[in-house]
RNA sequence: GCCGGGAUGGCGGAAUUGGUAGACGCAAGGGACUUAAAAUCCCUCGCUCUGUAUGGAGCAUGCCGGUUCAAGUCCGGCUCCCGGCACCA
């Protein structure tokens, strides 16, 4: 005898769309909240960390809008993307037909999910209309030199003859096909997002509402170094050898320098010399090897050029050599080498015994001992001239004085960020409004000619960029001389659509501008993101890059985005993340088929908190469902009665046996405590939800309460129960929203549950006249005792004394001192 | 290696500022109802020892130590697991 979930769930998801309910205004005298989920990526089909994510958002968007806030919660989704393309590669389908089948489906399901999204507000990125802002953006930062083409190594899939994402190499291969990746040299566009390095650090510290662990992750992705270039200049040439330092401290220490392979100068200075040929050989061969197999590859390598470079502080010759272990990427491609003090540095010289030089010892110094391993730490000054002596802390900033001071070199401050590679050889994205014209160069698209439309006339050969093949799309006019002109094929990451769809959201059909600023600065931040902790770096540090590029064009007037984030943890079963491969997927529409949306929902959010995995239990959604089950039942009954009678135990179908009659008169001990758990039940559940989003102990709490409401010892009246009974479907509804409709109309209300505020809950009716106070003996809990409220703890002791259980423990020994927590705790300690 | 996070019954998980560890749910066992099963309802349920009229004692929050009247919670030292970064000079 379970409820008929599917015909009450459509019924009022047929209810609150024809209505309108969910429908965000624009301005309100109301406080507005933005609340927003990641959006999907429309790949066919609702998997259950997608209903895990909505879940959470919709009890929270539910519970603001009982709340009475003014609400913004959108959805839509990014569009573009590979698996779209890959797809019309294999079933001859047109993207875009395919990208709206999946977008149809997953929308349906959603829908399904009672999920209260205002559906007005759909966005989706590989629409023209989405699309020409993203290349109108392009062409601001183009204008401002944000974008900009330069030659690149890229990786690139020699089977799939096509370039791949950073993100789609996986352990040096290609995520489709598992072919070795190689680099290829391109040009590429790229979006300058190392301009806002700094400021993006920095302003890391305004995100408090952000979990520390992705702060800290963006923080070390960013990665700023404080240091100093110094100039080594190369003996008995006019050349001068770059390197970066953040060791200042260590350099008259420095025994040889180490280039990286691919360092323009090493086969310019070797040229001609009786090593090229050997130098170029290694050089080629760290080259191959580096990018595939870098990661395993931890002995250090090398080969000495045959020349040598001058130490700028001492004068003192050093042997240059080039290495597998330095990187081209970062810093100068050129390092000074101290193997006293790095454990890099010291394998090597130690592998081709270079000489070891100290010069900061511990404090504690053992001196004369030959290092073991590299002296890392802080330490005194020796063998540094007139630095010998300091603490090698203060020499840090000392030495880089003098360095500037004699013209060795300079302060710098060096990121591990690099520019945003926005290209793709790939038809599925935002094509990159670029033409480029033998007279006027590279011009961008303008204005009026916005959209660059995809063309349809394509073939997916899964051999290089359709759009390179599209002669209709490729040959066009320049925009400035007329002129017969090539347009760029290459489209956007799919990043880019993702770094500003939410302020689209705002303002969807806006056909002036992405969006208008009034719109955005109301709206603008979104006050509650939730989504996946995947995109801890990349979107999120996007979408921070965007919006303080789109702040500098004058097109909005915040710095960040995103107040406050929850990263929801993974779902998993067996204690593996749900796939296919694992075989441990739990389809999302069986689960609403079988239980309904009501109790999938209900459990995701019982079953723990969700920043923490969700492991799967079939057995637990069976424990939420009769627990919807069971209030439904009572509601049911109530109503079949028409009396004023408890319907405490169902034990048959249709047999209601009402054991005990509802108190009379009203008012009973019974009923006020009844009262007093429901005020607290509100307070518990409010808090839960609004403090760390624990639903999980809201809805515990939910429970207790009807265990407390169907408790048979307890006799109330009739009207406490009714309210009590109200009250707890008010509290369930953000979580079960369908049912509770269903309930709330069927105890006789009119008006959506929706529209009912939030209880509120009075502190006075907390108190209550006894309370339970556990009495320790030397820490020891040894007994309870019910007391008045009132009493003092002079009056306490005296009950401890009559008692006997307690007593015992104490008769004859010396009382040392007691310990009274009010209402919590008596602590007697006890000597002898 | 570095940086985060975590470890609580058979399981998922609860525990205000240090204040009765194990809420709520699942599983398990027993019982009621039933011709039977399912469903539902009731009872038990951290471990060990002990006792049997009711009970009592000890041990328990990864390990070792400390602070405190009192520690899952604070401090010091480990172990293991998960995640991120990884030759960043």
């Amino acid at each position: 005898m379970s409820y008929d979930s599917k015909t009450i769930e459509q019924k009022w998801q047929k209810y609150w769309e024809e209505n309108n309910l969910f429908r965000s205004g624009e301005k309100s005298d109301k406080k507005k909240f933005y609340l927003l989920e990641m959006f999907p990526y429309p790949s066919g089909k609702l998997h259950m960390g997608h209903a895990r994510n909505y879940a959470i958002g919709d009890t929270l968007a539910r519970f603001l809008r009982m709340n009475d806030y003014n609400l913004l919660y959108p959805m839509g989704y990014d569009a573009f993307g590979l698996p779209a393309e890959n797809a019309a590669i294999k079933n001859k389908i047109n993207p875009e037909k395919w990208t709206d089948e999946c977008i149809n489906t997953m929308k349906e399901q959603q829908k399904k999910l009672g999920l209260s999204y205002d559906w007005n507000r759909l966005v989706v990125t590989a629409k023209p209309e989405y699309y020409k802002w993203n290349q109108w953006i392009f062409t601001k930062f183009f204008e401002k030199g944000l974008a900009f083409k330069k030659q690149a190594p890229t990786n690139f899939c020699p089977k799939d003859q096509t370039v791949l994402a950073n993100e789609q190499v996986i352990d040096g291969k290609c995520w489709r096909c598992q072919t070795e990746v190689e680099v290829k040299d391109l040009e590429q566009w790229f979006y300058k997002i190392t301009d806002y390095a700094e400021e993006l650090l920095k302003d890391i510290e305004k995100l408090t509402g952000w979990p520390e662990r992705v702060r800290i992750m963006q923080h070390n992705w960013i990665g700023k170094s404080d240091g100093l270039s110094v100039n080594f200049p190369v003996k008995n040439s006019d050349k001068n050898i770059e390197i970066f330092t953040t060791r200042p401290d260590t350099l008259f220490g420095v025994t040889f320098m180490t280039f990286a392979a691919e360092h323009p100068l090493v086969m310019e200075l070797v040229k001609g010399t009786e090593k090229e040929k050997e130098i170029k050989d290694f050089v080629n061969k760290i080259v191959i090897q580096k990018r595939i197999t870098r990661l395993e590859e931890k002995e250090k390598e090398g080969i000495f050029t045959g020349k040598y470079a001058i130490n700028p502080l001492t004068g003192d010759e050093i042997p240059i050599y080039v290495g597998n272990f330095v990187l081209m990427e970062y810093g100068t491609g050129a390092i000074m080498c101290v193997p006293a003090h790095d454990q890099r540095d010291f394998e090597f010289a130690k592998k081709y015994n270079i000489p070891i030089k100290e010069v900061i010892q511990p404090f504690d110094s053992a001196q004369g001992k030959p290092l073991s391993a590299a002296f890392v730490e802080e330490g005194t000054m020796v063998n540094s001239q007139q630095f010998n002596g300091i603490n090698s802390k203060d020499a840090i900033a000392k030495i880089s004085v003098y360095i500037e001071e004699k013209k060795f070199g300079k302060r710098v401050i060096h990121y591990k960020l690099r520019d945003w590679l926005i290209s793709r050889q790939r038809y599925w994205g935002t094509p990159i409004p670029i033409i480029y014209c033998e007279k006027c160069g590279t011009v961008p698209v303008p204005e009026k000619d916005l959209p660059v439309l995809l063309p349809k006339d394509v073939e997916f050969t899964g051999e290089g960029n359709p759009l390179s093949k599209s002669s209709s799309f490729v040959s066009c006019k320049c925009p400035k001389c007329n002129a017969p002109a090539r347009r760029e094929t290459d489209t956007m990451d799919t990043f880019v659509d993702s770094s500003w769809y939410f302020e689209r959201y705002c303002d969807p059909k806006q056909d002036k501008l992405p969006f208008s600023k009034e719109k955005v600065s109301y709206w603008m931040p979104v006050n509650q993101y939730i989504g996946g902790i995947e995109h801890a770096v990349l979107h999120l540090l996007y979408s921070r890059f965007y919006t303080k590029a789109l702040r500098d064009l004058g097109l909005l007037n915040y710095d960040e985005p995103f107040q406050n984030l929850l990263c929801q943890g993974m779902v998993v079963k067996d204690g593996f993340k749900m796939s296919k491969s694992k075989g441990n997927v739990v389809s999302v529409d069986d689960m609403i088929d079988k239980y309904g949306a009501d109790t999938a929902r209900l459990f995701i959010l019982f079953a723990s908190p969700p920043e923490r995995d969700l492991e799967w239990s079939d057995e637990g959604v069976l424990g939420c469902y009769r627990f919807v089950n069971k209030i439904w039942n009572l509601v049911q009954g109530i109503q079949q009665l028409k009396i004023k009678k408890p319907v405490l135990n169902l034990s048959k179908d249709e047999k209601l046996s009402a054991t005990e009659p509802f108190a009379d008169p009203p008012n009973t001990s019974g009923g006020k405590n009844l009262e007093r758990i429901r005020n607290l039940t509100i307070k518990k559940v409010t808090i839960d939800i609004q403090k760390e989003f624990h639903f999980n102990t809201a809805i515990a709490s939910i429970m207790e309460f009807y265990n407390e409401l169907t408790a048979k010892q307890s006799s109330v009246d009739y009207e406490t129960f009714k309210i009590s009974l109200e009250t707890l479907i008010i509290l369930l509804s953000p979580f079960a929203p369908h049912i509770c409709e269903e309930m709330w109309q069927v105890l006789g209300h009119n008006e959506s549950i929706i529209k009912q505020n939030w209880p509120k809950w009075d502190e006075e009716k907390l108190k209550q006249n006894e309370v339970t106070i556990a009495v320790q003996i030397n820490g020891k809990l040894r007994g309870q005792i019910d007391v008045n409220i009132g009493l003092s703890e002079q009056e306490i002791m005296e009950f401890v004394k009559s008692n006997e259980k307690i007593h015992k423990y104490i008769i004859n020994k010396k009382i040392i001192k007691t310990i009274y927590v009010p209402q919590k705790i008596l602590n007697i300690v006890v000597g002898g």
